[in-house]
DNA sequence: GTTGAGCGTT
């Protein structure tokens, strides 16, 4: 056992199921091991279990995330296992994002170590924490994000798909950025999100008649655009014949 | 109702 990646869960209501128990600690990342505690004479649940991450950063998101987590009439207690075996190297961790270490990745094809996540308030959602960090951004600082973000995209797609996989956070942060920088509109995300339009509706009048614009250019008129806009141009028209926009005519 | 088995003894 590895006392920087396992979390004690306690006060788990005693009708618990140790599959019910791993669905939880599921919810907060991949689980190599969970032992949920029975009396070997009863039969009944001990009410509490050991629950082993993949990692230190995962095992403290569990802490963070599910100790006083209501679950029946109880509240789950979740903490860093105590090992009396090991000597614990680390302390436990009461932590707000990291200040130490280097994040630098050992290649190109490989992420570094992500910052740890941070405690929420009371009542704030995550959503929410993420708003918050980014109030604090000014506007060039933003735009270098995007654009630094763009960048990793277009060079680097499959680690930038992995990173914003593994950290949801980030993709809402550069959404929300965006709209911020007025890059996009909400009704454009909603669009990207939903991949296939059927209500028209939904799309704003001026949208519609740029789409139109856009789908009447003459040849002439789209080989005369730059090559980045001219792609751009092309990929709409796509995206219109494939009638991702619904029926715009 | 709050930190991991059991055997059997360094």
């Amino acid at each position: 056992m590895d006392a920087t990646k396992t979390v004690y869960v306690g006060s788990i209501p005693f009708d618990q199921t140790e599959e019910q128990v791993m669905e939880i600690a599921k919810s907060i990342g991949p689980v190599v091991d969970m032992k949920l505690l029975f009396d070997p004479l009863t039969g009944k649940s001990k009410g509490y279990a050991f629950v082993k991450y993949t990692d230190h950063e995962t095992a403290a998101s569990a802490v963070r995330n599910l100790n006083n987590f209501a679950l029946g009439n109880r509240m789950l207690k979740c903490s860093f296992s105590s090992d009396n075996s090991i000597s614990s190297e680390f302390g436990v961790e009461n932590g707000v994002a990291g200040s130490s270490g280097s994040y630098e990745a050992s290649d190109s094809n490989s992420l570094p170590a992500l910052p740890p996540g941070m405690q929420l308030f009371a009542n704030q959602t995550p959503p929410q924490a993420v708003s918050g960090a980014l109030s604090t951004l000014d506007q060039a600082s933003a735009y270098q994000l995007i654009a630094e973000a763009k960048q990793m995209a277009k060079t680097n797609p499959q680690l930038t798909r992995t990173l914003l996989e593994q950290c949801p956070q980030l993709a809402h942060a550069l959404v929300e950025t965006c709209l911020l920088l007025n890059m996009v509109t909400p009704d454009i995300i909603q669009m990207c999100l939903n991949k296939k339009m059927t209500d028209i509706d939904q799309l704003s009048v001026d949208h519609v008649e740029l789409l139109k614009q856009v789908n009447s250019l003459t040849e002439a008129e789209t080989n005369s655009l730059p090559e980045d806009k001219r792609k751009v141009v092309i990929q709409i028209r796509d995206e219109i014949k494939k009638g991702s926009y619904g029926t715009i005519y």
